[in-house]
DNA sequence: CATTCGTGAAGACGAAT
DNA sequence: ATTCGATTTCACGAATG
């Protein structure tokens, strides 16, 4: 808006946002996506096009200079879902003069200081409300989409409550840090989604969610803190029927693999199943590799790499 | 036959630019 | 914010017992 004309009302503009389709694949139900690039509607699932005429939700005007803005310009801006009266609430000018440019007098100033307080007050409260809910909405879709438990999403809506509070949101997408909340909330109450997983149910791209993650991770200091190999090792024993001599073996090679330096960069958990995989050899109570990375979680692949290591440090330090 | 081992591709994560 | 390096995982086939 031109400050020379010195209005006291204008209208809010917001633009308009990228929106994803509710609806469902009529093949197999999955969710559609909007390709706007394309202006298809696809299937995310088997790619079915389902349309390609789409409504193009930008302004209907553009304009390339001064002149042209002139000429073209409605009264209003482009009406939003995004605000919850779609834009088109008042909004009062910061500006101490009336719709001719008039100064007004201090009487009205002070008048119009009280508006724009009450005014502004009404409307962050209410925006904020709006921004909570919508979020809370979608981790709830999103965490009865990956058939997470209640627990999770108590804890995801607690962490983007403590985003918005942290005033965390600033540049991030709501939906975006709903989609990180859940994924931090997933990972705390111990059972995890790999990032693409809630990427599917996302409508936000997986780099976004995963900056955002790490961006509020990182401020709320909600570091899932890596945990010692040794505290494993006990619960992976006994959930695997081996004698306590197995897990005498599996802390000594864990201690002689700290003094080795092989502890470092490596994942605990995946460390404790080797640890316990080489102590059942050594012990002659055989344990399948298979049988180990089953209960423990981590792949064959992985305790193979690690339970050498650990026994070459092992030898060293004996 | 079961188990183990090795490999390349791909994903996830942290650090650096 | 992107890029890079190290690590882990998956899928497969070969080797070993």
């Amino acid at each position: 808006m031109d400050g020379r004309s010195g209005t006291t009302v204008r209208r809010t503009q917001e633009s308009t946002e990228r929106e994803t389709s509710e609806f469902t694949c009529p093949e197999c139900t999955a969710p559609l996506q909007q390709d706007e690039t394309h202006g298809e509607t696809t299937c995310i699932e088997c790619g079915l096009v389902v349309t390609e005429d789409e409504i193009d939700r930008g302004p209907e005007w553009r304009c390339f200079n001064a002149a042209e803005k002139e000429d073209r310009s409605r009264v209003g801006g482009p009406t939003t879902k995004r605000l919850h009266d779609d834009g088109l609430s008042t909004v009062i000018d910061w500006q101490n003069s009336d719709a001719h440019g008039n100064a007004l007098s201090s009487k009205k100033r002070q008048q119009m200081q009280r508006l724009r307080t009450w005014d502004e007050r009404f409307r962050s409260k209410d925006a904020q409300e709006r921004n909570l809910k919508h979020a809370l909405g979608e981790v709830d879709r999103m965490a009865s989409a990956l058939g997470l438990p209640e627990a999770v999403r108590e804890t995801a809506s607690v962490v983007y409550r403590q985003a918005l509070d942290a005033d965390l949101l600033r540049g991030r997408s709501i939906e975006g840090v709903a989609s990180a909340s859940l994924y931090a909330g997933a990972r705390q109450m111990g059972t995890p989604r790999s990032l693409s997983e809630v990427t599917t149910v996302s409508r936000v791209e997986k780099l976004r969610i995963q900056r955002a993650y790490s961006y509020i991770a990182q401020e709320l200091g909600l570091g899932v803190e890596l945990a010692d190999p040794h505290t494993y090792v006990t619960r992976f024993v006994s959930d695997l029927d081996v004698t306590h001599e197995v897990e005498q073996i599996g802390h000594e090679l864990l201690d002689a693999g700290n003094a080795q330096n092989v502890h470092s960069g490596k994942s605990p958990v995946g460390l404790a199943a080797a640890a316990v995989y080489a102590a059942s050899r050594l012990a002659n109570q055989r344990v399948t590799q298979e049988t180990v990375a089953a209960t423990t979680d981590v792949s064959m692949v992985t305790i193979r790499n690690r339970y050498q290591e650990l026994l070459t440090a092992y030898e060293i330090a004996e």
